[in-house]
DNA sequence: CGGCAAACCTGCGAGC
DNA sequence: TGCTCGCAGGTTTGCC
């Protein structure tokens, strides 16, 4: 489910609480997730002290005092969750628990189970298949629109399934490569290769905004996305395009409508009005 | 290599 | 009421 702007607020959420805590007790309540956990998962959790949590793409990463780091990836419908889980929602779901010094608990919720969690040795995070091919961060100095039409340049594919390509700019994903597009007035249809020059030089702050103004706004939340204390995000209230199919286009004083086509498997919403 | 459909898994809302 | 179908924020695999 988590975007980039979704899996920041969860990091934000968690640093403040287990920054610095040391776990005295980690609950394994299935051996799988999307991929399996290692079998010494909670040996070599337990006893640790977290350093430091911090967000790469869509993955949260724990910094410990050991020689791992723990890899976090929320999947579609992932939710860390601090205290006391919700009544009525309790234990089904619930894959793992961290319950640190100070009694915090922290409690992996994924009923689709996409997501997943690994330990990986901190000296060689950047090189992990997970993070080796991952493009720059979209919020980072990396990103520039230089940077992008040189990733985009010779490639065919439309340009919405392009943004999705997590080795072209890291972090996006249906939801906000929608509403970027919209913002930069981009047709989601467009050959990724011809979003080069003054496109480029729109689409790089349009997708810079719109991360930012979800992120200040705490996420989006549509189906079970919850901060980690329970709060909705809201930035779905800000959404131009995305599941509004039908409805009229925000930035069109004509009477153009959003419309919903299916690109690589995953809906597109967009205006074609405003969209070239 | 590039692009796309399908697969992974569960839940929910719409429509009949 | 209850069933089936389609759809869902991601990533990987396998096929053409």
């Amino acid at each position: 489910m988590p975007e980039l702007p979704e899996v920041e607020t969860v990091c934000r959420g968690l640093a403040l609480k287990l920054e610095g805590r040391r776990l005295v007790r980690v609950e394994q309540n299935r051996p799988d997730l999307r991929v399996p956990l290692p079998q010494d998962f909670v040996r070599r959790l337990t006893g640790r002290r977290i350093e430091r949590i911090r967000r790469r793409a869509k993955y949260i990463l724990m910094d410990l005092d050991g020689p791992d780091i723990l890899v976090i990836h929320l999947g579609m419908s992932g939710r860390v969750i601090l205290g006391r889980v919700p009544e009525g929602e309790a234990g089904l779901h619930e894959h793992v628990r961290f319950i640190a010094d100070d009694g915090t608990t922290a409690t992996y919720k994924d009923h689709r189970r996409f997501g997943l969690m690994a330990l990986v040795a901190a000296d060689a995070l950047d090189a992990h298949p997970m993070f080796a091919d991952l493009g720059p961060e979209p919020l980072g100095n990396g990103f520039s629109a230089a940077v992008l039409s040189a990733a985009l340049a010779g490639r065919k594919t439309p340009i919405k399934s392009a943004l999705l390509d997590q080795t072209v700019v890291s972090g996006l994903g249906n939801i906000y490569v929608c509403e970027a597009l919209y913002r930069a007035g981009i047709s989601p249809r467009r050959l990724a290769q011809s979003v080069a020059g003054a496109r480029a030089e729109r689409l790089v702050p349009a997708i810079r905004e719109v991360l930012t103004e979800a992120i200040a706004a705490g996420g989006s939340t549509l189906r079970d996305y919850v901060q980690t204390d329970g709060e909705l995000g809201y930035f779905q209230k800000a959404f131009a395009v995305y599941g509004r199919e039908g409805e009229p286009c925000p930035g069109c004083t004509c009477k153009a409508s959003v419309e919903r086509v299916v690109q690589a498997g995953r809906s597109t919403f967009f205006c074609a009005h405003k969209q070239r």
